[in-house]
DNA sequence: AGACTAAGCGCC
DNA sequence: AAAGGGCGCTTAGTCT
């Protein structure tokens, strides 16, 4: 059964509209009687009130999710896919732009009505229906709708972030807090070193300034990155590679970060669910999916409560195997460790393995590439056509799907001209090695979703998922309960698996330690 | 002064 | 040794 909710109108589909006084309550009990298909424009509005009144559902058909999903598999990436936009598409009235501002705005528009919404869903599942598999994208849509619940509970529940230790770390690296707009002093001493090294001022964020004052020592530099500075012999050079990873520690991750997007012992970035083309998420402030490892020891579990963090082993190459079918390496990927499994393929080194699948997946030509591809090639030819295939088809300007149906974006008008240039191989194969990746990456952040929709449903109360990146979960949950989440990771990782493989010889092992301190876990 | 890009580097 | 996919975020520096 669906259920639309539009604004503070409750209404079944087929059935009647609704206006309860209290509608998180009116949800929860349909939720506890019935537990609909809840239907809504955008899960990042509809529900965090939900959850500030303590309601949770279990499941959801998000339109603009959806509208996103059907657009761009039609051909149609870009178009506005509001549940608003969609409505005025079917009915031919002037489609308004994506309102690239936060929810909750001044000029936050009418929401649509019940009726209309319904409308759009309806059309929805009849664009669905039509599609080559549909029962490959409803699970699809199914995924990223619960993506978008779990990714709303996450930002409500928070990981735990301990202040203070965050605290005694920046101090340890980088001296007490400064005040604003101070350089804290270890970071400043560095700083003074640079400058002492080249005997003039040089300010070490400046790329410019850096450039001028090694090519005046007689040091000629392309870029400033660190492998490069590594390779020069220049008394500038240590300071500066310490000034640049503290420097960075400071400015993203630092006490002013903390400020902003610590709150109660709790971390809550906003995630954006689908924000990535691939279907990965994105964050919209708080950088939560580039939290430095050395941070790590700052995520520690509630007393009595312990993390439990589980990622996916070499998640990538074992989708790769399962779509394409290919028994070779399907029986590789039935072995804990992938890549040892194929090193003997691969003259005995696990390294070599596994610089042909990533240069399989990532287009890589450098090195050894080359000729671990020819092996590749020749041991694995489902495998490596596959790859081959999407190469191919980005190469030649079209869309590549992954396993459930989400697409690329077409090339834009500025590749169309540049590909028939003087610079067209060039941009043909850079949109070559894109599609090549999209669909491994696509089709892993869809496992990826899955397993999340399924751990939701295992978890015991009150155990709680709290972050997620790409491959990797953490639930926070009280100690007792760490066998019981531990096994439900892997019940889950299985579950995703056959959901979207089928009977697949292919292993996704997802191990799951529990942990007091996220810096434990690796 | 604000909007923009490039460089650089953190994560997967 | 330093290349190949996807991002977000900050500072410098430039443009308007």
């Amino acid at each position: 059964m669906y259920v639309v909710v539009a604004g503070e109108t409750v209404q079944p589909v087929g059935g009647a509209a609704r206006r309860p006084a209290d509608l998180a309550g009116a949800v929860g009990e349909l939720e506890a009687a019935e537990r609909p298909r809840w239907v809504w424009a955008d899960a990042r509005e509809a529900y965090p009130p939900l959850l500030e009144r303590g309601v949770r559902v279990a499941r959801c058909h998000d339109l603009a999710l959806t509208e996103g999903l059907l657009l761009a598999h039609e051909g149609r990436y870009g178009e506005p896919r509001t549940a608003r936009a969609a409505h005025a598409r079917l009915h031919g009235l002037p489609v308004p732009e994506e309102q690239p501002s936060a929810p909750g705005t001044l000029f936050a528009p009418e929401p649509l009505g019940a009726e209309a919404m319904a409308e759009v869903l309806a059309d929805q599942l009849g664009r669905i229906a039509a599609l080559p598999e549909p029962g490959r994208f409803r699970l699809l849509v199914a995924a990223e709708s619960a993506g978008a619940l779990v990714a709303a509970e996450m930002s409500y529940d928070g990981m735990p972030w301990r202040r203070d230790v965050h605290d005694a770390l920046l101090t340890d690296l980088l001296g007490p807090r400064p005040v604003h707009g101070m350089r804290p002093a270890k970071l400043q001493a560095l700083a003074d070193e640079v400058t002492a090294a080249f005997g003039h001022q040089v300010n070490p964020d400046s790329v410019q300034q850096l450039v001028k004052a090694f090519k005046a020592a007689g040091v000629a530099l392309k870029t400033t990155r660190s492998w490069e500075l590594k390779q020069i012999d220049h008394p500038a050079v240590a300071p500066l590679l310490a000034y640049k990873e503290l420097a960075r520690l400071f400015s993203f991750h630092g006490w002013v970060w903390a400020d902003q997007w610590v709150r109660g012992g709790r971390f809550r970035p906003e995630y954006v669910v689908g924000g990535v083309v691939s279907g990965r998420w994105a964050t919209n402030g708080g950088g939560a999916l580039q939290i430095p490892k050395v941070m790590r020891r700052v995520v520690v579990a509630d007393d009595g409560w312990v993390l439990v963090v589980a990622d996916a082993a070499q998640l990538e190459p074992r989708v790769l195997a399962a779509m394409a079918g290919d028994g070779g390496l399907a029986r590789a990927a039935g072995q804990i460790d992938l890549y040892s499994a194929l090193a003997q393929s691969f003259g005995g080194e696990r390294d070599n393995a596994k610089i042909a699948m990533l240069s399989a997946m990532y287009g890589g030509t450098s090195g050894d590439a080359s000729k671990l591809l020819a092996v590749m090639r020749q041991r694995f030819p489902k495998a490596y056509q596959f790859v081959e295939d999407a190469a191919k088809a980005g190469e030649d300007g079209h869309l590549v799907r992954s396993w459930l149906g989400r697409t690329s974006p077409p090339p834009s008008a500025r590749w169309k001209e540049l590909v028939s240039g003087p610079e067209g191989t060039r941009a043909a194969r850079d949109r070559g090695r894109f599609t090549r990746n999209f669909v491994v990456q696509g089709t892993a952040a869809e496992w990826a979703l899955a397993l999340l929709a399924v751990l939701r449903g295992l978890l015991p109360e009150p155990a709680r998922m709290v972050f997620f990146q790409h491959d990797e979960v953490m639930v926070h949950c009280p100690i007792g309960q760490a066998e019981e989440v531990i096994a439900a990771v892997s019940e889950a990782a299985a579950e995703a698996s056959r959901l979207l493989f089928g009977s697949t010889p292919v292993r996704f092992p997802m191990e799951a330690v529990a942990v007091d301190s996220y810096a434990d876990a690796k």
